[in-house]
DNA sequence: AAGTGGTCTAGACCACTCC
DNA sequence: GAGTGGTCTAGACCACTTG
């Protein structure tokens, strides 16, 4: 083929926003998983077919394909094709819960809706889910327990605009976010934790079945889309008597 | 060439144990790194060369470094070559310590050492650093200020057999691990941590200048070197009232 | 100018899955 | 057997660094 047929650039352009062909491929097919142009579950053409279709060599879609797999965007099945990445419970859990035993193996938590209902935003809302002020909120409060003892105290906060009638009614799962992408097509793709260790409130140790001011450890969580818009806050309270938050750095 | 000349075994072997060319290369390459045959900072040999040592093709040899350089292993640069990863100041920092202020952006503690000596390793030491138990250890208790206030109060252990010598007299720098790669050619590839949130018990109260029972997150590290063999163990405990702990899922 | 890694292509064969 | 991704090779050219 002439290299850097169709509208992509090609590798030997000299202008200054050059980008390799590869990236340029795998923006392109970003933008149809955002856009909901191919959902999770569903199965992507071959790389020969999206080649053609995109007027480049099937290495350079395959360089594509390798990256977002890496990414957790896509995943590869040797002679049956590429899917859609499926943030099911097992991955939901797994990737963005990181509690387990004091020994570090993986618990599965249950949960108890305390509170839900629509507000409007509070400035601290407003400002870590990037809304504007007021704008509507769905709150979520809840209590996650671990073979039956509650251990953890949730209050969730998403922006209506992007769950409308989440409030009420449906019902909610364990692992909100297989719901944010079945119902809403909304892939969380990344999240962003801070730690602090911080003292039991009244109504936290009550829930907790704990004394006032036992420590806890408060996990704040804002969770983005894969196109980096927040649509999730979470501050999780957890007694770590006993079970850890468990992460490998490397 | 001919398909697998050398030692390597060719992708076409339908023997049990096959693993691509490209897993065999890295392998070997990671050895070299494991057994001090190149060092933090080393140049190595271009792809061509490497290629022709082992009898493959550029693109297979290729693929082992890039695997590499996503392993943190290598670095590579364009038009200079592939060096062997340096975990300097800056990396160890941003890699293996993951405290922030409250906004999230990094933070860098000073250190000072409270009591440093050896020792015959206890159970739980033996246990975690894989060592016999009564083996030596080496033991050293410090404060980590920011700012010039106390936040972190560390205890670490550390197998005698690996860091002769490191009980008494060297000076020891903020970050352990350049130490480590400098003088004992240890590289900390890899930490697991697990973090709880514990009452402050009298003593570390008084050095962080806390009431006593302050809630303190504690992180509870397993440092490994490349070949996986535990290092370091290594609990923090910090006070969170102007830090936090930060992590990205992805 | 020479040498390095980075990108892109083309084609071969292998391993796996499904019909 | 046909189709898919996985591996391996070979060769071209580009971008960057060094001398």
């Amino acid at each position: 083929m002439v290299r850097g047929m169709s509208n992509l650039a090609t590798q030997a352009s000299t202008i200054p926003g050059f980008r390799p062909l590869y990236k340029q491929v795998k923006e392109l097919l970003v933008e149809r998983l955002i856009g909901g142009f191919w959902k999770p579950g569903d199965l992507l053409p071959s790389e020969f077919q999206l080649a053609a279709e995109l007027g480049v060599s099937q290495g350079t879609v395959r360089k594509a394909l390798d990256e977002m797999t890496a990414d957790n965007l896509l995943v590869r099945r040797q002679g049956r094709g590429t899917f859609v990445a499926e943030h099911d419970q097992e991955h939901a859990l797994f990737h963005f819960f990181k509690m387990t035993d004091r020994e570090g193996q993986p618990l599965v938590p249950e949960s108890r809706v305390l509170r839900r209902g629509l507000g409007t935003a509070r400035k601290d809302e407003a400002a870590r889910l990037q809304i504007q002020a007021e704008a509507p909120v769905i709150r979520i409060t809840r209590v996650r327990s671990i073979s039956g003892k509650p251990v953890i105290f949730e209050r969730i906060a998403l922006p209506y605009q992007l769950f409308p009638e989440l409030h009420d009614g449906r019902e909610l799962p364990n692992t909100l976010y297989t719901l944010f992408a079945r119902d809403y097509g909304i892939t969380v793709g990344k999240a962003l934790e801070r730690l602090r260790a911080v003292p039991a409130s009244p109504e936290v140790a009550r829930q907790l079945d704990l004394e006032r001011d036992h420590p806890l450890l408060e996990i704040d969580r804002i969770a983005l889309a894969l196109d980096g818009r927040p649509v999730e806050w979470r501050i999780s309270l957890c007694h770590t008597g006993d079970t850890a938050y468990s992460v490998t750095l490397a």
